[in-house]
DNA sequence: GGTATTTGTTGTATGGCTAAACATAATGGG
DNA sequence: CCCATTATGTTTAGCCATACAACAAATACC
C-alpha cells in the first residue's frame, strides 16, 4: 500500500505540467496532505524528487513548495542506426545532460568493431555528465528484432545483422543483465508518448512509424507502448502491400518497406503515400487508433505524403466515417532512440520507487 | 486495499481448475490464511462463492472446505446474428441455466420487429432460470461496429443495419444504460480466452477469427479483449488482401471478407485460405501473438485452410523463424457471441466484488 | 496590523493486514 | 482403540499506513 502511494505520488508530480505543491498533490491524488507530505519527504530523501524555490505566490495563503523530478538522477540511453552512432546521459526531467552522436554508413558494419566503438561513446558521455548524478540503469535502441530477455539482436536487416549477443559485445559495465535492449521504433514512440519521464506527451493513443532507412513501428495506447508478447510487435514494415509487389530482403514480397523505405521513396513519394496508406489502414482497423504519428525520414516527407495515406485510409478503414484518421509529425530528433532508451530505464524505476528510497 | 484483496481472492478461486480450499487459496496468493478466511467468509455471504461439502480427504490433516463461484450469480447474454436469435441466462461458474435459440434469415430485417421478439426471447429465458438466481446484468453480442457508450449499432453490413439505438429498441427493464452492447467477435473471443468467467481457457494471448457470413476478429492479450479506443479493433475483415480485388459492401476494394466470407468461402476454400494468411500476416507482424483460433463457419472449413494460411504466413511474418504461427479452432458453439456478453457481465462484477458484498 | 486563506506538519484514531496461538478434523502407527 | 501427527480454519494480539483533526507558518486583503 505504501509502495503503491510512493508511486502514485511520484507519478503524479512526474505527469504535471507545472510543477505542484504537495497541496496540489493530495487534491489530485484524493490523499491527505499528511500522507502526500510523508512520502513526498520520502521521494526527496531518496533523490527521486527534488523541491524548487518557493515561487511568487500567485494568490492568498501560503505559497507551496513546488516539487519536481530529481534532477541527481539520470540515465544513459544508447542508439545504433543505419546512418549514426548515439549515446546520452538523460535525466528524470528529461534534459540532455550529455551526448555525443557520430554519423557514418554502417550498412554491412561489423558488429563486434561498432559495439567497441559505442562502448567508448558511452564511456566519455557518461563521465561528462555531473559528478553529481546517479546513473539508474542504461539502454540501447536498435533497428531491428530483439530477444529482450537475452538482450541479443535476432535480425537488422538495415545494418547487415544477424542474432548479435549485444550485451556479450559491449565492454562489462555497460552490457551484462543491467542493459536493457529493444527496438529503435518502440523505444523512439516513448519519445512521442512522453513529453518527459512520466509526462504524457500531445497523444496517449497512436501508431508510430519509423523512417529509419527501413520503416518500423510502434503501438502506444494510453501512453505506453505496447510491445506484444516478445517485443516484437509493430512490424509494419513488413505488411503486405501487394502480393505481387518487388522482393523484399525479408524473404516476402510487396512490402510496405519496398515502397517507403528510404529509397524507394526518393524515387516515388506518390506510391511511398499510397503504400503507407493501405499498411495503415489495416493498423487502424486492427488496433482502433486513428492517430498516426510519423517520425524519421518519414516525417520529413509527410506534407508530401499525408494526401495519399489519407485517401487510402479514408477508404479502407471501416470506422473511418465516425472517427476519420489523422496523421501527425513527430518532433525532430535524430537520435530519439537513445532517448526513448533511457526513459524506458526511469520507467523501471518509477514502477518500483520504493528501491530507490530509504527504508522506512 | 480490502477491495483490492477480495478482487484477489475472488480471482484465485475463480482461476483455479479444482474448487481450492482457503489455505490453498491463501497459498497461491501469498496472504495468510487469517485474511482469506475473512475475505472469503465476506464473498460467501454476498453469493459471489460457494462452499461445496467437504471432499473425501485426499491426505492426511483435517480436509479442507471447497470453494467455488457462487452458483446464485447469473447474466443474461443475447445475440443477434445474420442466421439466428438467441438468448441465455448463465451463471458465474460457466453453466448455462436456460436458454433459447431461433434460426431465421436476418439479412435485410427490420430492426425494431427483431429486438421485440429478441426482447420476449429474454423474458421467456430469464423466467425459466431457478427463482433464486440473481441477475447482476444483461449483455448483447452484435455482428457489426458499436458505440458501447450509447449502445448504439453504428454499422451491421450482414444484417443491412445502420444507426439503431438497440437500448432503446428493447423492451424496458431489458434495454436502458443497464445492457452492454458489444461486437460479436469481441465476445466469442472471450468464451475462448476463458473457459469459464474468471478461468483461463488454452490460450492466453491469441487473435480470434470469427466467421459469421462475414469476417470478424478479436485481440486477446494476457486473457483479456483489448477493444481498443472505441471498442472497434480486430476488424480484420476489412483488412485490404489485394488493392485491385473485388469491391467490398464497405465501400472499398479487395478486403478480407471477400475472400474469407461465407458465400467467398464456399466457392473457393484455396483462395479463401490464402487471402487469410495474408491479411493474418499483417495480424501477427503488428500484434506479436503468433496464435490464431478460428470460430464460426471458419472453424468449419480450418483443415482446409490450414496449409494455404500457414504458407502465407510464414512467408510474411517477419518473426515467423522464430516463433511460427499456429492456427487453432475454437470450440463449437453456434452462439458463443451470447455466452460472451454474459461473461462480460461477470467481468464487471469480478472488477468490483465489493459492490456485491454487504458493507464491513 | 488584524483577519482570512492556504500550505505543511504533528499528534491521535482506525482499518485491514500479519503472526502466533488455538480449535477442529482427518490419517496412521502401536 | 488411543494417541501422535498433520493440515485446515478461527481467534487474538500487534503493527503499519492511512485518515482526521488540530496547529504552526506564510502570504494577501482590508
Amino acid at each position: 500500500m505504501r509502495d503503491s502511494n510512493l508511486r502514485l505520488v511520484l507519478a503524479t508530480v512526474l505527469a504535471a505540467e507545472e510543477p505542484p505543491s504537495r497541496a496540489a498533490v493530495a487534491a489530485t491524488t484524493g490523499l491527505t496532505r499528511s500522507t502526500v507530505s510523508r512520502l513526498a519527504d520520502e521521494l526527496v530523501t531518496g533523490g527521486l524528487l527534488d523541491e524548487l524555490d518557493r515561487s511568487p505566490a500567485p494568490g492568498r495563503g501560503r505559497p507551496g513548495t513546488p516539487l519536481v523530478a530529481g534532477s541527481g538522477v539520470a540515465a544513459l540511453g544508447m542508439q545504433v542506426n543505419p546512418g549514426f552512432l548515439a549515446a546520452r546521459v538523460v535525466d528524470l526531467r528529461g534534459r540532455v545532460l550529455s551526448e555525443d552522436l557520430v554519423p557514418g554508413d554502417l550498412s554491412g558494419s561489423d558488429p563486434v568493431e561498432v559495439l567497441r566503438r559505442l562502448g567508448l561513446m558511452a564511456r566519455t558521455v557518461e563521465r561528462a555528465a555531473p559528478a553529481s548524478t546517479r546513473l539508474v540503469g542504461r539502454g540501447l535502441a536498435v533497428p531491428g528484432l530483439v530477444a529482450a530477455r537475452h538482450g541479443r539482436l535476432l535480425s537488422a536487416p538495415n545494418l547487415g545483422w544477424a542474432d548479435v549477443p549485444i550485451r556479450r559485445l559491449l565492454p562489462r559495465g555497460l552490457g551484462g543483465s543491467a542493459l536493457t535492449v529493444a527496438n529503435e521504433a518502440e523505444l523512439a514512440a516513448r519519445t512521442v508518448a512522453a513529453a518527459a519521464p512520466g509526462r504524457p506527451g500531445p497523444y496517449t493513443d497512436f501508431f508510430y512509424v519509423s523512417g529509419e532507412v527501413g520503416v518500423g513501428g510502434a503501438i502506444v495506447l494510453d501512453g505506453r507502448v505496447f510491445g506484444g508478447r516478445y517485443g516484437w510487435a509493430g512490424e509494419v514494415g513488413h505488411i503486405t502491400v501487394d502480393t505481387d509487389g518487388p522482393p523484399c530482403s525479408c524473404g516476402s514480397r510487396g512490402c510496405l518497406e519496398q515502397y517507403a523505405g528510404l529509397r524507394a521513396l526518393r524515387q516515388d513519394v506518390e506510391r511511398a503515400g499510397w503504400a503507407l496508406g493501405v499498411a495503415l489502414a489495416a493498423v487502424v482497423n486492427l488496433l482502433d487508433i486513428p492517430t498516426i504519428v510519423l517520425g524519421g525520414h518519414l516525417a520529413h516527407a509527410a506534407d508530401a505524403l499525408r494526401p495519399g495515406v489519407l485517401r487510402e485510409m479514408e477508404q479502407r478503414v471501416l470506422s473511418s466515417p465516425w472517427r476519420p484518421p489523422d496523421v501527425r509529425v513527430a518532433d525532430e530528433d535524430p537520435a530519439a532512440g537513445a532517448t526513448g532508451a533511457a526513459y524506458q530505464v526511469f520507467d523501471q524505476v518509477l514502477d518500483a520507487p520504493a528501491s530507490l528510497v530509504p527504508q522506512r
